[in-house]
RNA sequence: GCGGCUGUAGCUCAAUGGCAGAGCACUUGACUGUGGAUCAAGGUGUUGUGGGUUCGAGCCCCAUCAGCCGCCCCA
């Protein structure tokens, strides 16, 4: 074989053959069923950027650690882009007088990360981004977590199967203020929950004693991690919970304090959608709002809510709940049979006809046996096979058969569309 | 960047340091105008790569590359 040869794909990149490539065709149309049923508009920006786009405001790790980045020929450092948000703050900033406010846009395309990869990560990946800008509210918040319940809902995931957890930061600080847990150290508090379900208690315990909280601080951020009523202290959660209840998404979510997002510009909600049965321990989707952003780029102070999901855990998720639709090989229903070479062209003149009544057709590629020519009929999915041998030639007429049915009939070529349209609608 | 596991036929995997194998898939035929099922026949490999130990290495040792799983981070 020609294996040793063969010059491998670069690491953490996958390879779309048609059944994958089908695949993330099925998340991209949900995805934009999903925005589309909201009246999202589809967007996008430059899959080159220059660092120093994310320099302004993403996270340092995800600047020096984790993106793509080379000089191009004039030695500007350009990088791949690892997230859409910084894009989408300075395109927003760049026409913020002249765009019909709330901009609601949605997304969907590649991004890099220069990580490890590992189970529900790769370094080139597709990620969907939707976003809310010029609105400040909670019900916002609610109709872009409606707009993930609704696409979780479109691909046949069920509240039980995936739940989108919310929490808001505000009531956080809010929280952390009464503990006396210093702003310094909320980011390294925030962290330590964020890895909480990953860690043992007794280890967690003593990993946020060592950043420097005392014992009664400690008990008190448990009492607060543990409180699923403490939503109800907060008038922007009974707002968007309310709101999520009109919107008929109420199933999909719940309030959960655990819930932080290491993102350094969300600013109130926040929320992940997770896989509920625990199989990929990943967050399916997150979000949440930013009030600065806008500002950080340089742009009027607008506020803005949005999340993001990649494809890869989704669609891990999706071919282990089975809810991928099977796969047919050939967009073509119909496939038309070569008999032989005196036949040839009359077979190909029988499919462009069929083609121009708007038929999508595949011709067998040249004259064969035609066990052959079913086998591969049967292989490609293909529905109805059409045979154009020497009787039909001689009677004008072709034969129309039905594969899943094994059954077959003679018919004037005028009739052909009619009878392949019978065929379809009977399986 | 750190830790662990695995690399054998196209795929899934087996082989006590002693002749490298099975199932599936594939090709052909049974069937010269009809697919899936069945049966028969057939091909298969520098055992990821490079060194080392040994009379002898798929197996042991070292290095390297790749993949997977986890950490970090996050979609």
């Amino acid at each position: 074989m020609a294996s040793k040869t063969l010059i491998p794909a670069v690491k953490g990149t996958r390879e779309f053959y048609p059944e994958e490539m089908a695949q993330r065709n099925f998340i991209y149309e949900k995805a934009r069923q999903a925005s589309r049923l909201f009246g999202y508009q589809e967007w996008d920006a430059p899959f080159l950027e220059t660092i120093e786009l994310y320099a302004a405001k993403s996270g340092e790790e995800l600047v020096k650690e984790q993106s793509f980045v080379f000089p191009d020929r004039g030695g500007d450092l350009i990088t791949l882009r690892p997230e859409l948000t910084p894009s989408l703050a300075r395109m927003i900033a760049q026409k913020q007088n002249e765009l019909v406010f709330p901009v609601r846009w949605w997304s969907f395309g590649p991004f890099w990360r220069y990580e490890r990869p590992q189970r529900g990560r790769t370094r080139e990946f597709f990620q969907w981004n939707v976003d809310m800008l010029g609105v400040n509210s909670p019900e916002a918040d609610a109709e872009l977590i409606a707009v993930a319940a609704t696409f979780l809902k479109l691909v046949g995931l069920t509240p039980e199967q995936a739940t989108i957890f919310v929490n808001n930061r505000r009531l956080m600080d809010a929280q952390f203020d009464a503990l006396q847990i210093s702003p310094e150290k909320r980011m390294e508090v925030s962290n330590a929950v964020d890895r909480r379900a990953k860690m043992e208690a007794a280890k967690w315990d003593e990993y946020v004693l060592e950043l420097g909280l005392k014992r009664e601080q400690l008990d008190g951020l448990k009492q607060i991690l543990g409180n699923y009523d403490l939503w109800q202290q907060s008038e922007e959660l009974i707002r968007l919970f309310n709101a999520l209840e009109a919107l008929g998404v109420k199933d999909y979510v719940r309030f959960d304090p655990n819930i932080m997002r290491g993102l350094l510009y969300y600013t109130g909600t926040v929320f992940e959608a997770f896989d509920v049965s625990g199989s990929v321990r990943r967050a399916i989707l997150g979000g949440g709002r930013y009030d600065n952003l806008l500002r950080d780029v340089g742009g009027d102070p607008l506020s803005g809510v949005g999340f993001a999901m990649g494809d890869v855990v989704i669609g891990i998720l999706l071919k282990e709940k089975g809810l991928i639709p099977a796969f047919i090989p050939s967009p073509a229903p119909v496939l038309v049979t070569v008999f032989d070479a005196s036949l040839w062209m009359a077979s190909y003149s029988l499919a462009a006809e069929l083609r121009a009544e708007g038929w999508n057709v595949i011709t067998y590629p040249e004259p064969a046996k035609l066990p052959k020519q079913f086998k591969f009929a049967d292989r490609m999915g293909v529905k109805v096979a059409l045979v154009l041998g020497p009787e039909e030639a001689a009677s004008g007429k072709v034969t129309v058969k039905n594969l899943a049915t094994a059954t077959q009939e003679s018919v004037a070529r005028i009739e052909v569309s009619a009878a392949i349209r019978r065929m379809l609608a009977t399986n």
